[in-house]
DNA sequence: TATAATAGTTAGTTTGATAAAACTATTTAT
DNA sequence: ATAAATAGTTTTATCAAACTAACTATTATA
């Protein structure tokens, strides 16, 4: 059959899988915030001591968009700016244990789901997938 | 190596690709519609003559809400809203030629990104990630 | 030293999506 | 025939997320 129509629904399911994938998130314990603030608290979490221009030019979004949701952020206190001895014009971001603790939730729902996915793919299919994504993503659309 | 931590990964990026997969649609001609309304022209291309409410339901939204989304899809005519004859309270949504090409326009893009796919990967890596995905989208997570 | 540039903030606005509640019109059930 | 249920609409309000423009504070440059 035509591989590149099956791909298209494949594509397709990936879409529902991958919106459900991330809207479990607004079920549980992370239901207080947004995808928004977990993707912002997510990036805070790889890059460690980002500042808000940073995050700006990577999410390409306004300094001022992005001034106002780490700001809230931090109303929360679930982030902390610390000022640059070397520069006063930056301030580092980084997570609290709040904001640490929302991370580890996160990352918890997302492992329930990989572990159901485990169950039901053999170790070669596993393989397979991620081997197919990394190739897919090294496309970069 | 730990594939439970590999697939975390590749999830990650397989959400990052699918992001750019939906956004893509917002850049060439279908960048005056929203994500929201080319969501609901999908569903009533698959489900020509879907009602309003049959459209809350499935999509988990308020009547009022989905309500108004028609309403100004009819305004932009890109859908139709026929009376049923056996039940006036009932309503037919269907597509406009508009709205047909709106769907054209849309799966135009994402077959142009499902070449660039197929290109790069050997046809039976496109069959292992055909069945994998369906094997993951069977789980209903 | 005076001027540019940079980092971040603040004020005000706009847009899109949602919901609750009250409503009309129609159909079904008692 | 009357009451209850259903489909859809309208109004009003709320919210998140984004923007522009003008601002302060700080640093770099000419």
């Amino acid at each position: 059959m035509n591989q590149e129509l099956e791909l298209v629904e494949s594509m397709d399911k990936l879409g529902v899988l991958m919106n459900k994938f991330q809207t479990e998130l607004l079920n549980g314990e992370l239901k207080e915030y947004t995808l928004r603030q977990l993707y912002y608290i997510e990036l805070i979490d790889k890059h460690e001591g980002i500042s808000v221009s940073e995050i700006s030019k990577t999410l390409e979004l306004k300094k001022s968009t992005v001034s106002i949701a780490i700001n809230q952020l931090l109303e929360l206190e679930i982030v902390t700016k610390i000022q640059s001895n070397t520069d006063k014009r930056f301030y580092f971001i980084k997570l609290t244990p709040k904001g640490k603790d929302i991370m580890k939730m996160h990352k918890q729902v997302h492992q329930n789901t990989i572990k159901k996915i485990i169950n039901i793919l053999n170790p070669g299919e596993v393989d397979s997938f991620i081997k197919i994504v990394d190739k897919i993503a090294a496309l970069n659309l």
